[in-house]
DNA sequence: CTGAAAGCGCTTACAG
DNA sequence: CTGAAAGCGCTTACAG
């Protein structure tokens, strides 16, 4: 068997690291102490600028990147927040999201993207990432039921972002009621008096916010809650469609609005309402929620109530590093309630006159 | 001056560090070296079942967290990728971020979100970190302009996805002007001889093989192309609506069928021709390209094409996580072309008659 | 302004 | 199967 001699053993490498320079090699190089290598990087008031230059011509030289896995591991923070949302592909997250990452980044953190697919194990590995320092916070948009980090563990800079009045601890929100209650103001003021509901999922929190908000419209104005008219969807445009079916279908008298809980089960309602040859607004008036970037673009373009989606992501951002910095003389469960809008678009007309089916 | 004995000097610490606990400390509190604590966790089989046992109990006791900072600075790996998008509240991207994230995520990786805004700045800054790894690798879909990262950094693990013929390096994407040329084909198999084109961004290099189809498509059924009939958008609903009215302004004769480079634009064009009470597809017929949830909802049902989103995302993260564990036994320049499906709904009819204008 | 040195919390050959 | 020890690449008081 033949040795050869000095082959050192090596251990398979991850790629890329045949190159790969180190501060002590800068170090070397500029011919000063790693300490300086360092200060010159991360605190360079505290270093001459004849020294400055010295490193940043070593640094060239060995094309060096410093390892901010050893910097982070160092410092103890990893300078990255997890974003949680139970489905990205729905835009208003991905439209709230975007804006996450814009704020977070300007600050000098990474978003961590949490899908958690309304999924309890898939929420729990997320929130554990905080725990085990791979992040230093989380974000979370609509919870899953019940189970709240907070609950569990008081000191995790956790942010809930649009979640509701129950909402335990910190929440960047808007009022889901009252924004409910003025959309059926509205098309009560249109003359509407047989105004139906299409509801998201039962145990879901914003449809007990927004539940609240329609009782109370219609209540103030006197009408009374009719079970046929209120529909249940699951926040998604196909469910928007199957529960406008189901209305007309079954409603005792076919109402002259419909207030819908979210944006895609409103342009599901519109487009089930098409197939049966209802037209929007002349015959049925429609109002959404949350103005997905969409509800300017459906046919007729709908009325809906906006969140001020890039304030309440800012909010959440700054608030959340406040936390991680340890700055805790904000209390840990207020409530930021932000102000709605009313979007008036085209998919409402004044009642005519009440249909029978 | 007062001095009090003992009392050290505390730096500030990040939350939650109090009852923070590490490996040492439950390796004195089982009695075993922190060797084996550490085995217990990473290679169990190397650890006898009662050590184990010892281990877990005092793990629960001292409320154990590894710190994953540590573990990945150690292991040179920081278990993330990062996903690159030009804008994340693109439902077609967001939609894909979606099966990435899954998959990534059952293989143990997590998503460092980036959105580039087509910002070369931010493009960069998400590049450097994996070269400072904090990342192993990068998917990116759709990369700015001409700068590509597999340019300047040829070790670099990176795939595209969703690229084009031109795309350098590796490379998940569809056969753009196969599936641009099938759409033509199908208006003319419907009698279409005037066949409009929604463009997208002039430089953007979807635009160009999706254009390379049009007119591969046009020139076999024996068609001229007709600039008159050629809008440029950038991609978005908005862009969609304005191509659409200003085709319709200045064409020399108006098509019968328009081409659109992607379902946004065909979106915002049936909105524009709606307002002109031109009716699709009895006037004109739309085709779309990447088949967006929202397709399948608007009015009417778009026809277009289906990139199949989950299969080249899994490629995506699977050829990926090959390569940042070294195996390069794929040539690192390979194009997955992946097969589309046309996807047959109602915006197409088959052609009356030329409309003069 | 600079350097020597300690140490962050792990992992992993190595020797037993 | 287990432990002692080295070391990953940085940062940061501390002393000069």
């Amino acid at each position: 068997m033949l040795h050869i001699a000095f082959a050192p053993i090596v251990a398979p490498r991850p790629k890329g690291e045949e190159n790969m320079s180190n501060i002590r090699e800068v170090a070397r190089r500029a011919g000063v102490s790693v300490a300086t290598v360092s200060r010159s990087l991360s605190h360079p008031e505290k270093v001459s600028p004849a020294t400055i230059e010295k490193v940043k011509k070593a640094i060239d030289e060995v094309n060096y990147r410093p390892n901010m896995l050893a910097r982070n591991f160092r410092s103890a923070r990893s300078y990255s927040i997890v974003v949680l949302v139970p489905d990205i592909s729905n835009p208003f997250f991905s439209e709230v999201i975007s804006s996450i990452e814009m704020h977070a980044h300007k600050r000098g953190y990474a978003v961590l993207l949490g899908d958690t697919q309304d999924d309890e194990e898939r929420e729990k590995r997320y929130i554990r990432m905080v725990e085990t320092r791979l992040a230093d916070g989380i974000i979370q948009m609509r919870p899953h039921s019940v189970h709240n980090p907070v609950e569990s563990n008081n000191d995790l800079p956790y942010i809930n972002l649009c979640g509701t009045e129950g909402t335990l601890g910190c929440c960047i929100r808007v009022d889901n009621a009252a924004a409910t209650k003025h959309m059926v103001d509205y098309l009560v003021s249109l003359n509407h008096r047989r105004i139906g509901l299409i509801a998201g999922l039962r145990g879901n929190p914003h449809t007990i916010d927004r539940l609240k908000g329609y009782k109370q419209g219609l209540e103030e104005a006197g009408l009374e809650f009719d079970k046929s008219i209120v529909a249940e969807g699951e926040y998604t445009i196909w469910s928007g469609v199957n529960a406008a079916n189901h209305m007309m279908d079954t409603a005792a008298e076919l109402p002259t609005a419909i207030v819908c809980m979210n944006d895609q089960m409103a342009i599901g309602a519109m487009q089930a309402l098409r197939s049966r040859n209802i037209k929007v607004p002349e015959d049925i008036s429609i109002v959404g929620f949350d103005d997905i970037d969409y509800a300017r673009y459906c046919d007729p373009p709908l009325t809906t109530i906006a969140q001020p989606r890039d304030d309440m992501a800012q909010v959440a951002v700054e608030y959340l590093l406040r936390r991680i910095d340890g700055d805790n003389s904000v209390p840990i469960d207020t409530h930021f309630v932000r102000p709605y809008d009313f979007v008036l678009r085209k998919s409402c007309a004044p009642a005519k006159k009440h249909q029978v089916k």
